[in-house]
RNA sequence: GCGCCUGUAGCUCAGUGGAUAGAGCGUCUGCCUCCGGAGCAGAAGGUCGGGGGUUCGAGUCCCUUCAGGCGCACCA
């Protein structure tokens, strides 16, 4: 019995209690599906849930007595067990072993499919994060949002959503320029010019510009420096989508910010955005009026030198967005970026879209490691590539993965991110090898899963110890928790419960027996118990896969 | 000054109005004669920053206050 089957039974007790006339509620307020959750004490049984609470008001009777009533007319669901009023008026329902355990058969049969919903299903997504600008490597900043963004496609994907994973590569502008002037110093062995890039890597970028090209220390200024400035863009950003692909990250699209400024679409954008009636001419500038929009302050989108603003690419590139099809678009920033909240959704309500369904802006606070913040310019970069190196893909992917993207992240550095046992993504990483280990085990010790006639050795009623029915019910919970991850924009519950998954797991193993002792025969208890060792795995892997981290058979 | 984010165990952090607030690390005590000890069982450790309020019920919602982070360009 599903959570779902379960909430259905609730909403069919209700209606019938208010058709025989024992309970006294206008049809509407009968939910359609009674919310049940899982108790934090087992004592409480297997599923909790406070409609009773929540109703009694409405139907004018004392919460403990529309309790009892839904309790006697729900004991007599097949698959229910035992059904107690507790404390104020929660319903405390207890299934049968046999109906919660065929769970486990289920799982093994969906396969990599359970977890999947279409709760999302009505959604066409594109998903912007990273978006690092192509002069550095991307640091340890950036990494977190490569994490959580590609947990994020994954899991929109899994709850159903359509979605395309953009980078938008900002490759125009003065910062640009100031990146070629580096790295042409660098090649000259001139002084990096005021504001320029100083990090070590323009020295290692215009080592590789000037492998390729030695004529660039007879050309002229200009000349060198566009070359400089463009072989060095193409290097660094090459390296960086070979990275983000060596740390299993994958984009759909790599938007350059330069085509809009080339194809005429930051023009366009401008003169779209006036037929809404929302550009104006002042100071020699062109203006979108953002506060129109609850912005703080207007922002120039063409200054009064006629050159256009960061802002007005953002506007066009909004606009492409828009064009290509995307209703729903959400972007993963900084908190460094959080300002432009406001301006990004006031964008989105000048171009006619409704800025509470059609954009969406996640802010992800920032990392620092033990104190220290990391930004380009300072001297104590933490690289993508060197953390990979350091401590492998998997535990960097988890570990941050693991918190939600609004808390600011400390990470102790050596203690936190070393590759030992500390950290959770072994455990449950160790939770999977270990089913694994049973699952070879017992084709040793000829535990079968199927009877010689083909059918399934599978009795769920056998599992009914105590660490069994927390397990299943543990397995039960998984697609509403990535249903739930997809709709929150939250990858870190699928970490959360895979943490929680595995703790259960480790207790039943350590409980409960898979495979017979030696000497003893093998029986019915073992087969069954394998189904559910299958299970487990099953979805373990189904979770470490959406968060991108590998589930290894051994460690 | 204005705005956003965050204050939960010694540390790093979970907890989308429910019952006795949790996990990992660290500290202490047990468990390998049998499926992987990268594990399990147990102990210690809390004014959920402070103060008001909303209600059957608040770590969670509202107001206020304190502390920390970040942001407030015709920069990108």
């Amino acid at each position: 019995m599903t959570p779902d089957e379960l909430s259905r039974a609730l909403s069919a007790a209700l209606t019938s209690a208010v058709a025989d006339g024992s309970l006294d509620l206008p049809a509407d307020a009968v939910p359609a599906s009674v919310h049940v959750e899982r108790p934090r004490q087992r004592e409480h049984g297997d599923w909790a849930t406070n409609v009773a609470l929540q109703l009694a008001k409405k139907a004018g009777v004392a919460p403990r007595a529309l309790a009892e009533e839904l309790a006697s007319r729900l004991g007599a669901t097949p698959g229910v067990k035992a059904v107690d009023v507790a404390g104020p008026g929660f319903l405390n329902i207890t299934l049968d072993a046999a109906a919660a355990g065929e769970l486990a058969r289920t799982i093994v049969e969906t396969g990599a499919v359970y977890g999947r919903t279409d709760a999302l299903a009505d959604q066409t997504i594109n998903l912007e994060y990273i978006s690092a600008n192509p002069t550095g490597p991307l640091h340890i900043g950036h990494t977190r949002w490569a994490a959580l963004g590609d947990a994020m496609v994954r899991i929109l994907r899994a709850a159903g959503a359509d979605v395309t994973a953009e980078y938008y590569v900002n490759d125009a502008g003065a910062q640009m320029d100031r990146f070629g002037g580096s790295v042409l110093a660098r090649i000259r062995g001139t002084e990096v010019p005021e504001g320029g890039y100083r990090g070590e890597y323009v020295a290692e970028l215009g080592a590789k510009v000037l492998a390729e090209h030695p004529e660039i220390v007879d050309l002229p200024d200009d000349d060198a420096l566009a070359l400089a400035r463009e072989s060095g863009y193409r290097v660094q950003l090459a390296e960086i989508r070979e990275v983000l692909e060596s740390f299993g990250v994958h984009f759909d699209v790599w938007f350059s910010e330069r085509s809009l400024h080339e194809s005429g679409a930051v023009e366009q954008a401008v003169e779209r955005l006036r037929e809404q009636g929302h550009v104006d001419d002042r100071e020699g500038a062109v203006w979108l009026r953002t506060t129109d929009f609850s912005d703080d302050k207007d922002r120039v989108l063409i200054r009064a030198n006629g050159e256009p603003t960061y802002f007005a690419a953002d506007a066009a590139y909004y606009l492409s967005k828009k064009d290509r099809g995307f209703p729903g678009k959400i972007y993963l920033l900084g908190a460094d970026h959080h300002g432009y909240i406001n301006r990004l959704k006031a964008i989105s309500a000048a171009a006619g879209d409704d800025p509470e369904r059609n954009i969406e802006i996640l802010i992800g606070q920032l990392v620092s490691v033990e104190g220290a913040k990391l930004s380009k310019r300072a001297g104590n970069i933490v690289e993508l590539r060197d953390l990979v190196e350091w401590i492998g893909a998997d535990a960097v992917r988890y570990s941050l993965a693991r918190y939600p993207a609004d808390t600011p992240l400390e990470l102790a550095g050596e203690e936190m991110l070393k590759q030992s046992n500390d950290n959770p993504v072994f455990y449950v990483q160790y939770a999977h090898s270990r089913t694994c280990a049973v699952d070879r085990n017992a084709a040793e010790r000829q535990v079968r899963r199927h009877h010689d006639d083909g059918a399934d050795a599978f009795d769920p009623a056998l599992l009914d110890h105590p660490t069994e029915a927390a397990l299943i019910g543990r397995l039960t919970e998984f697609p509403r928790i990535v249903a739930q991850a997809a709709e929150l924009r939250e990858p870190h519950r699928v970490a959360r419960y895979l943490e929680a998954l595995a703790a259960d797991y480790h207790k039943w193993y350590g409980e409960c027996r898979v495979l017979p002792y030696p000497d003893e025969p093998v029986e019915a208890v073992h087969r069954t118990r394998l189904w559910l060792n299958d299970a487990v795995r099953q979805v373990l892997a189904n979770g470490l896969d959406l968060l991108g981290v590998s589930a290894p058979e051994r460690m």
